[in-house]
DNA sequence: ATTAGCACTCGGAAGATGTGAGTGCTAACA
DNA sequence: TGTTAGCACTCACATCTTCCGAGTGCTAAT
């Protein structure tokens, strides 16, 4: 356990580290007027908090910074929440102008999350464990195109454009169409292959004459994509901090944006709260470098969202976790008025 | 206009450089098996190209590098169609691949054209100029809130979610969906807001008590959203080049990426056929260090895409033209194939 | 017309130097 | 016994110096 002094110290260094991104000498601390202490004293004390790892030096006579488990202890037991009334009132104005669109709602929402913060937001959108298939629809575009519409008990809209196969008879089509309209709606999304395979299998096995090229057909038709949306806010913004100032950093941090499948995946595991993840906790390996904060929102019942935001290790917590769960709380209000009512 | 000599020894350096992004001195030109001549000629030559403003040096006694000039000079006369078996062998097979998908082709392409190029590429989906809609559906999900769904004669689906608000009553909203039904299928998207304030309006007014409320709301549903859509690939291949070895440019870059409007804006404009545009020749104050290079592809008779690729302005000019023309010839046919037969 | 030779230029790498912000340690002090 | 002043020491970083080599332009010879 810390010290009263100690704890003090630990912050204000973190503190101001956060803010200036340079190594804080026990002169600069012992200036504060919080604090009483000469720089004698501030170094003893800094001495030991480097005993415990919670502060690093960069070189032997520079200042101190904080290593990651610092930052771990500072998030964990240092923290207090802080009011940022200002800008909570700018992401209430977001969410509660438009409150038709819900996928530009989340949008907006990443890209004023970014601005606020000058991190890197990224929102999940919600994942469709336990939404049922609404409706399906083939509509013909052309003899030979057709786009097939899916849209789930949440409302998401899956759309695909296809070309109809030359050897496809009109009226086998329209059956088809039939059967998958009968049969499928209702059924849980993850529960359509299944279905799929068994039952409408076995329609088309009576009904159609090519029924396993129709079948094949229809399965990459009716392959819902379940793989949740990505929606990017302020990727450029994380240029401006001065961790990014050599391009290798950059990037990598740019690749691994742009591997969509691993964020989700990282984003994906996420489960209810708030966690902060500083560097070397970071299992994948392209990240380690950053800490990421992720917070989740509900829709509906079951369905979760997560909300990320991506920054150096330096990165200001204090404020970007009242920041989050703030709008965390807005976009689940939000969709549970939208959708509970 | 140029003698052969020139021609040879410009050729050689814009070459050199492209490859090497090193300011090109006589010797090495000398060098060449292909040239037979001492440095000190080559020098005289590369005298007369500089003042002739297509050659130019760094310092006063570096080596001469390609100027904007010079490019657009190679680029119009100098380039010769070179073979690319293999990369133009990638795009047809991506293409041929995934005929079913196309959207998925298009994202596809973008990725692929920035892997070959180790630029970055950006597609815009076809313009919808002459579009109708061709299908217009409310579903309903829960009592408050609905998705709307709109379907253009080309395949394009637009959905929007939305809540209901509390004063509508129910079988008006029936009866509002039986007008646009009725109303707005076959109209051309681009007249939609033109038949809706006209035609649809006279019939709400007949038909519904709060019309007028009633309209503002249809008109914010009904909006369909114009803008193409983007697909970007590659955005960290450019990070590889060594002219963004400041983050200062990189910044601009990222930033400039992520202003969809502004890309649009720039993409759009440009017509049939291949366009080169070469650092200051870009209007646009944001990529005057960078060259852009546009084609387009049809889709059916009217629409046209456009696929770009942005690099810097010592571009491999020679194979980006070769592959970006031979993907706009696939795209065009896969689509001619898929809509017109 | 071409080339060899030569004096000159200049960027950039490698080393030299100085400065200042920092440290740890010791001894004096309250 | 905890706190502080003082001091010698360390090291990154900025600046300056030096040096080298790849390049040039010009002139005179071929």
């Amino acid at each position: 356990m810390l010290t009263k002094r100690q704890l003090l110290i630990l912050q204000s260094i973190i503190d101001d580290f956060i803010e200036t991104a340079h190594p804080i000498g026990s002169r600069a601390i012992s200036k504060k007027a919080k604090i009483n202490l000469s720089a004698a004293t501030i170094r003893n004390v800094m001495a030991d908090l480097e005993d415990m790892e919670l502060l690093e030096k960069t070189h032997s006579s520079s200042g101190r910074i904080p290593s990651e488990k610092g930052y771990r202890y500072y998030v964990d037991h240092v923290i207090a929440p802080t009011i940022r009334d200002k800008e909570i009132a700018i992401i209430k104005n977001i969410i509660q102008d438009n409150m038709i669109e819900l996928e530009h709602v989340v949008q907006l929402s990443a890209e004023v999350l970014s601005q606020l913060t000058n991190y890197t937001a990224i929102i999940l959108g919600p994942n469709e464990v336990d939404a049922t298939l609404k409706q399906i629809q083939i509509i013909n575009l052309t003899p030979q195109t057709a786009v097939a519409i899916l849209v789930t008990s949440t409302g998401h809209v899956e759309h695909k454009s296809f070309s109809i196969p030359k050897g496809f008879n009109v009226s086998d089509f329209e059956k088809v169409v039939n059967i998958l309209n009968d049969r499928l709606v209702g059924v849980p999304i993850v529960k359509l292959p299944y279905t799929l395979q068994t039952e409408v299998y076995e329609l088309l096995k009576q009904h159609i004459t090519e029924h396993e090229l129709m079948y094949e057909y229809i399965q990459s038709i009716v392959r819902y994509d379940d793989t949740a949306k990505l929606y990017v806010g302020g990727q450029s913004n994380i240029l401006m901090q001065p961790e990014f100032k050599d391009v290798e950093k950059i990037y990598e941090f740019y690749t691994m944006l742009e591997d969509e499948d691993e964020i989700i995946k990282l984003l994906a595991e996420q489960h209810d709260g708030l966690k902060v993840t500083i560097g070397n906790e970071n299992k994948n390996e392209a990240i380690k470098n950053f800490s990421l904060i992720t917070t989740t929102y509900k829709l509906g019942v079951n369905q979760l969202g997560t909300i990320a935001l991506f920054g150096p290790t330096r990165m200001e917590y204090r404020k970007v976790i009242t920041l989050l769960k703030s709008l965390s709380n807005e976009m689940t209000d939000l969709f549970y008025v939208t959708f509970n009512k």
